[in-house]
RNA sequence: UGUCGGGUCGUCUAAUGGCAGGACAGCGCCCUUUGGAGGCGUAUGUAGAGGUUCGACUCCUCUCCCGACAGCCA
């Protein structure tokens, strides 16, 4: 998709907006993440929306951490917010900005409602202001420390700031409608005590700012232009828009956009910070993980990430987009990009019988038939091989195309081989499968062009490496997690199956020294990724990205009833 | 029975008064030394009822459905 053709409800307003010269031709976005958690692909997609947008309209961007809450906040999480947003691409204007660096700013300009008498201390513990503020039909109650003097709401704030008064003693409120339609504007408030020491800020502060008072005064005093949240936001614009108009200060426009639901997926930090916490994955970069980390541990590039967001797009109505979109994102990109390499999972001896024991050949293979300039490798072979157990069967179905007694095949690179007996134990197990091999059909020669039913894969076994592969699949069975039988939640529906790991896969040589995040296509099978952690020379790791599209999987699939 | 917002193929998303198009998923065929990739084709949609108009996904009215909001979270 070319930058050109973007075109969505917010660039429309933003078009607007420049032809009317609202903000003198300025545009200046910012991603404002709370250190609570780990990035997911949602945020991702707010990245790309705000990151995109500047740079389409030569503006600014900022990465602006919203630290207000001392209590939820970690440095871990700054830190890793900040690698995940550099991976995903977006760059920030010169520094990284924190909320919490304005709290002396918020603080004067609290100052400057209160002597307006646009905001008040009230006393009212937490189970009352609940009461007071009324329901969604009814209207609330003024709180009767609501009239208090400008003078003594002066003076208990700033006893509020000295540490006074315990946690939850006092707030400080807007003083707006307490019979407004919009519960958030049933005087809101906009300072908490809170004694806690914050990441940042130490034991600077016991009183913090709420994210409504917060938000609009960040925005504005970093000249944001364009500030776009979520939808859940919408309801407090009007709110954002008082506290701007009320200080008369400068006033970015906020816009609010739907945020992404994916099928399979659970996107919601408390949900994804159970699932870690609880131990039902291995971490917040574990690759099952909708998180950053996870998709960058997994094998997904920035590319295919910023390419399923602009497939995506954007827009104000409630959506779930299809999981089978990231999948083709990323298939899309290591197509193109991704060498080739041979890797049998799970592993079956055969052997050619009529092959020359001890010899051994190295044949040609290319390493992307999408990319010339990726070249050509040796492989080795010799008299035996391991093929994939899925491609042999004794008592084929029909349409099977693969190798079964007295079927050929041809050996990817190599020969066409024909199944001639099958060697087992007691049990009944297949040890070796003997083929014979036509040495007239080697890759390349003049007899190669006989035409056989499929190409399978193979590793020469005393050549082959092994290696640790972990086959991931969908985190969850349902397409939406959270619909859960009585009494259950969403971990109900976790797949058991999620992670499967194979111990005793044999790769060619080549791959015995990928190097951590190397991605590979292993053909027919998908693509994988060497573990950034735990892959070493000489024993490998290799995580599943994703399949192949198989559409034998969906011929099988269909034969059963 | 409050306020705000939203309803276009199975899933996303275009068309802003002028041929309902694209992508993914599906199906079929071709091609293929990856049952991959690629190529070609195919089916499926404007929530409903009225109205305005030569002409409505688009504008108006009513109805229906969905979502968000009653944290000292963001």
């Amino acid at each position: 998709m070319s930058e050109q053709e973007k075109s969505d409800f917010i660039r429309e307003i933003i078009n607007e907006d420049l032809k009317t010269n609202k903000f003198n031709g300025r545009v200046h976005t910012r991603f404002p993440p709370e250190p609570n958690g780990y990035l997911h692909i949602g945020h991702a997609k707010s990245i790309n929306l705000n990151y995109g947008i500047a740079q389409e309209y030569g503006g600014k961007f900022n990465l602006r951490f919203d630290d207000t809450n001392p209590e939820k906040e970690e440095q871990e999480y700054v830190d890793s917010i900040i690698e995940d947003v550099k991976w995903i691409g977006g760059k920030f204007e010169e520094k990284i900005l924190f909320a919490s660096d304005y709290f002396e700013t918020m603080y004067e300009y609290a100052v400057r409602l209160i002597t307006k008498g646009k905001a008040y201390v009230c006393d009212l513990s937490g189970d009352q202001i609940r009461e007071y503020r009324g329901t969604l039909t009814e209207p609330g109650k003024e709180s009767p420390y609501r009239n208090r003097t400008v003078e003594e709401n002066l003076d208990l704030f700033q006893r509020m700031r000295s540490g006074e008064f315990a946690n939850g003693l006092k707030t400080l409120r807007a003083k707006i409608d307490m019979a407004s339609p919009n519960i958030n504007l049933r005087d809101p408030i906009m300072y908490r005590i809170i004694h806690e020491e914050h990441h940042r800020q130490g034991k600077q502060w016991c009183i913090y700012p709420t994210y409504d008072w917060a938000h609009g005064i960040e925005d504005s005093l970093e000249g944001i232009t364009h500030s776009i949240c979520t939808l859940e936001f919408e309801n407090h614009r009007p709110l954002y828009d008082w506290f701007l108009e009320e200080l008369e200060v400068y006033h970015p426009r906020q816009i609010e956009f739907a945020r992404l639901n994916l099928s399979y997926t659970v996107l919601s930090k408390r949900k994804l910070l159970k699932l870690v916490s609880e131990k039902h994955v291995a971490g917040w970069d574990d690759p099952r993980m909708p998180t950053i980390a996870g998709y960058r541990r997994r094998g997904y590039t920035p590319e295919a990430i910023k390419n399923f967001c602009d497939i995506i797009s954007v827009a104000k109505r409630d959506s779930v987009i299809d999981v089978a979109l990231m999948e083709f994102s990323i298939r899309e990109d290591l197509n193109k990009r991704a060498r080739r390499a041979m890797a049998v999972l799970h592993p079956v001896k055969v052997v050619i019988t009529n092959y020359p024991e001890n010899k051994t050949e190295e044949l040609s293979a290319v390493n992307n038939p999408e990319d010339e300039a990726a070249g050509t490798r040796m492989l080795p072979f010799s008299r035996e091989i391991f093929i994939e157990q899925d491609d042999f069967r004794e008592v084929p179905p029909p349409k099977y195309f693969r190798l079964s007694p007295g079927k050929e095949v041809r050996l990817r690179y190599a020969y066409i081989i024909k199944c001639e007996k099958v060697i087992k134990d007691e049990a009944g197990n297949i040890l070796e499968i003997h083929c014979t091999y036509d040495a007239e059909t080697k890759s390349g020669m003049a007899n190669a062009g006989r035409k056989v039913k499929a190409t399978i894969h193979w590793v020469s076994a005393p050549h082959a490496v092994n290696a640790e592969v972990r086959l991931y699949d969908r985190l969850f069975l349902k397409e939406n997690p959270d619909e859960a039988e009585e009494g259950k939640d969403f971990l109900s529906n976790l797949n058991p199956h999620s992670l499967e790991v194979l111990n005793s896969c044999k790769v060619e040589p080549m791959l015995g020294s990928a190097k951590a995040g190397e991605r590979f296509q292993f053909e027919r099978l998908g693509y994988f990724c060497a573990d950034a952690k735990e892959t070493k020379e000489g024993a490998p790791v290799f995580n599943r990205i994703v399949t192949l599209k198989d559409s034998w999987a969906k011929i099988e699939q269909k034969e059963k009833p």
